[in-house]
DNA sequence: TCAAAAGTGTTAGATTTACACCCATGA
DNA sequence: TCATGGGTGTAAATCTAACACTTTTGA
C-alpha cells in the first residue's frame, strides 16, 4: 500500500480489430468517433478499463456492446503506450482482435453504433494509432491462421471449400491452387463434409462442409 | 478532457524477461522481491510506467537500470490485466523480453540487485502471474528465432558453431543434427567465418563465426 | 448451348531427414 | 595413445508446387 503512491496511474483502454469476411475479402468494423478529441475521424470500437474488470473482460465488454454477441473468439494483439498516441489524455490502449461471422452481425445494432464494414485493404486513416493496431493484428491473425484452423469464426456454419479458400487467400493476401488447396483439406478429418449442397452461388451446385471442434481437438492437425 | 474523467486509473508496470544463454542452457534473470507485497518472493524485475514515457522507454529503462547496458534488444510479449493479479493494488503489467549475452552484465551490478540467472526450464514459482509471462516470453521468442537471426544477441560477437547449435538446442527444446545444421548455416552468407580459432573447449581448435548485421538486411533470408 | 463454378491426379523439383567416420590436439 | 570435440557428404523420403480438363446445370 506503500510504494504504489509514489508512482502515476493512467487510463487504459482496449481497442477492437474486429474482423468479417464477405464479398471474398478480409473485412474490419470501425467507426465515426463521436467524442472529442477526433470526433468524425474514423476509429476502432475501444473502451476503458473499468476497475472492476480484467482486461480481457474489458474488451469481451465492449465487443459484446457492440455487436450484441457473446463468447467471440478473441485474441490480444498487444500494449500500445506512447506518450502522445491519444490526442487528449495520456492513454495507454491494448489492443485485441476478434473474429466473427458478418452475417451473424445484426444489421440493426451495426446501425445504432454507426459501425461499418471496410475492407482491410483499403482501410481508410484511422484515429490515433489505429492503423498501426490493425495492421499488427492482421499480422498476428495471418500467423495464427497458418497453424490453427481459427479462420471457421469468419464463415457460417456451412461454408463450401470455394469459401474456405477465398477465405486464406483474403487472409493471406495471395492466391492459392485449387487442387493442392483441396488435398490439404481432405487431410484434415475435422473438416467434415456435409450431405447439403449450397445451389446459391453456382448452378451445379456446391458440398457444404462443416468445422468439427470435437474432433479437431481429438486429433489437431493442422497446417496450411 | 470531459469523458476521461469518469473512468478510473489504474497502476501500469512493465516486466522484463531477460533471457540468457549459459552453460548450453537457456536462463532467465529473476531476484527476490525487496518491497511489500510479495516480500521475499522471486520476482521477474520492473517498474511502474512513468507519467513522460512510452511503456517501450519505460522497459528500457528499466532494463538498463537493472543490467547498465543500453540498446538492449526488446520486444513486447504483452498485457497481464486480471484484476488480482497484483496482491496490493490493482496493477496492469505489460510485459517485455529481452536477450542478453551473460557476459556482457557485470557481475557486481548482477550482485548489487541481487540478481540470480536460473534455468528456464527449472524456474521456481514466482510473484504474482510472473511464471505465466516467462513461459509466454520463450514461446515467443522460440517462434521469432525461426524467422529472424535473433539468437546472436545472447552469444558473444565470436563463436562456434556448436555454440550456436547448443542455443538453438536450448531455445528449441529439441536435439539438432550437427551436419544438417551446419549446412544450413553454410548457405547464410551473413553468418561469416573468421580467420579466428577457438581453442578454450577444444583440444584442436574450432572455427570461430560472427554475424554481419549489414549483411542479413541486404540478403536476409533466414529459415531454421 | 454456353457460361460459370465444382471437382479431380500426376509429376518434377525442392526440402528435409537420417546417418558414420576421420581429424587434430592436449593431456 | 587416447579421449574430446571439430569437421564433412550422400541417399531416401517427404513435401511442395505446377499444371488442365470434365462435369453439372441454370439462364
Amino acid at each position: 500500500m506503500t510504494f504504489y503512491q509514489e508512482h502515476s496511474k493512467v487510463w487504459v483502454s482496449v481497442d477492437c480489430i474486429i474482423f468479417g469476411f464477405d464479398e471474398n475479402k478480409l473485412k474490419v468494423l470501425i467507426g465515426k468517433r463521436q467524442m472529442d478529441p477526433g470526433r468524425g475521424e474514423w476509429s476502432l470500437y475501444g473502451g476503458f478499463v473499468g476497475a472492476e474488470e480484467s482486461i480481457d473482460e474489458a474488451a469481451e465488454r465492449t465487443l459484446s456492446e457492440l455487436t450484441g454477441m457473446k463468447k467471440i473468439f478473441m485474441r490480444q494483439v498487444g500494449a500500445f503506450g506512447n506518450v502522445d498516441r491519444d490526442p487528449g489524455e495520456r492513454v495507454i490502449s491494448i489492443a485485441y482482435y476478434a473474429l466473427i461471422n458478418v452475417h451473424d452481425y445484426s444489421e440493426k445494432l451495426r446501425k445504432e453504433h454507426h459501425a461499418e464494414w471496410v475492407y482491410v485493404n483499403e482501410l481508410p486513416q484511422l484515429y490515433s494509432d489505429h492503423n498501426e493496431m490493425v495492421m499488427k493484428a492482421w499480422r498476428m491473425m495471418k500467423q495464427k491462421m497458418r497453424t490453427e484452423p481459427i479462420g471457421f469464426r469468419l464463415l457460417p456454419q456451412l461454408f463450401t471449400l470455394t469459401q474456405l479458400q477465398r477465405l486464406y487467400e483474403a487472409v493471406g493476401g495471395e492466391e492459392i491452387d485449387k487442387r493442392n488447396f483441396r488435398k490439404r483439406i481432405k487431410d484434415m478429418d475435422f473438416i467434415e463434409k456435409t450431405e447439403l449442397i449450397d445451389k446459391i452461388t453456382s448452378k451445379r451446385g456446391a458440398s457444404l462442409y462443416r468445422f468439427n471442434k470435437k474432433a479437431y481437438k481429438e486429433d489437431p492437425n493442422f497446417k496450411l
